[in-house]
DNA sequence: GATGAATGAGTGTTCATTCAT
DNA sequence: TATGAATGAACACTCATTCAT
């Protein structure tokens, strides 16, 4: 499928990616990628609220803007399952979760990260928004997750 | 891999179902009928207030006691998107949404709705949580996801 | 190859057998299972004598009867390594050494066996006697076969 | 895994070779070649008797010195089938029996040729002597080889 | 109500080869 | 001399489906 797509044979693919799991971690790592830019830019703020607040708007920005690739990446059981035991993975969601909840590791935190990501980049999948326009889907997505974090709108 | 898990022949399911679509269709109406039913009964709740709050701890309940099932159908983009012009499906979630945010229709009451169903199923898979036990998830989620409408505890 | 040369498709063939191996073992098998019953008969033979005579003119005859598969199995080392560490095969080397050799362990009795082993189904298999008819080739193996073990005519 | 091997590309090994044919022919040729100094050197001897007693020691020394190459190139179907007719092999096959039987053309002497080699090559590969060090290998290989062929020990 | 045999259309992967650079 | 990119043809194997029994 991947080939035909593209408009090349599978060969020309195996040139390039020695197995299919290399392609789909390619893929995953270059979503990934964008999020740990929007996790950085956010670690780098000097308050914590100022932190909070780039992260949230850093991810829901990304969700929609790439409404299809996040959710599946940070939906599909088998690539969450995959990336669920890398160190880069766990990492990130570790550095995610501190921004999110300061150092706070109970497991009231963690629910509520898996949950906001959860939220979020399943929300843009949803058939219930799919007629949404990026700009409105954008706003509340923004208003929701920070009440749910019990953030002043 | 169905009828080998179950002992019998393929041809054996096939007698059964025309389709695998039929399999999959009749495995999701199943999970499909159970969420169905915990709107019914918050559907017949006198007050509105008393109607969200059966709502919410029921799709709670039903999300950990069936953590695999529910987060798959309710997030596998394939299973999604197929329901997603499904009228019985529609329908479900307009009841959903008519409990949880009254008869409003704003994009904000659609992108709540998803938000919510997204973050219990989605989360309910995610490796974050998994090694949580039920109790515990159940009390986390129904809290956090009562804040996210902005409900007391 | 095997299902177009049989005719039919590939996955037809994967009804019968799960894998390449189990098709390569039950053809291997079948040619092991005719040296099986040649050391059989050869066991059931009074004298020692007699056995190492009926054994030596069995393997001839069943080398030069199936040229092409028991040279295959015998000499291919893809599948002799394959049979070297499977406890069937290990027996069937064992008793033959034993009808040829009586009870001696020693490396030459060894190196004997795996001598005219080689010798007989590498012979039948080489460019060198490709154009000679059954019967010579027959008499001729079994006349050097047997003053190789150094019995009489 | 030829050029993967030599830790260089596919491509500069086709630099080198114009098909894979070509590469396979050339480290036969030179296992060939190997085998053809044997014979000229046991062609050189003054009597018949000590042509003979060369060229057996030199096959037996290199069949063991090589085991791996020497079992393949003479035992492999592929490659035998391939050599079978060429010129070259064909006449080095010639002048080895006649060191071997003199000017005898009868079925016999290429059929004794054949075991000969079958069973010197062959038995350096099989997994019934793979555990037996070089020296012993020789020693034993020779004195059965001798016998075989009717020579004093 | 179930089975065994079969099929077409895939998928993931390798391999021998070519060619422009 | 060597490389990177590509290809056609195969191969081992799976899966959804059909059909005669």
């Amino acid at each position: 499928m991947i080939a035909d797509e593209i408009g090349v044979t599978k060969a020309a693919v195996y040139h390039q990616f020695r197995t299919k799991e290399e392609i789909v971690v390619a893929a995953a790592e270059a979503e990934l990628a964008r999020l740990a830019q929007v996790v950085e830019v956010a670690e780098e703020q000097r308050s914590r609220k100022r932190a909070r607040d780039v992260l949230l708007s850093g991810i829901v920005q990304l969700a929609v803007d790439r409404r299809r690739s996040v959710g599946t990446i940070l939906s599909d059981p088998v690539i969450v399952g995959f990336f669920a035991d890398h160190a880069y993975f766990q990492d990130l969601m570790h550095r995610l979760r501190r921004v999110l909840t300061g150092d706070d590791d109970r497991p009231e935190a963690h629910v509520r990260t898996a949950m906001l990501l959860a939220a979020v980049s399943g929300a843009v999948m949803h058939p219930i928004v799919q007629d949404l326009d990026d700009a409105t889907l954008r706003e509340q997505l923004l208003r929701l997750a920070r009440r749910f974090l019990g953030l002043p709108a």
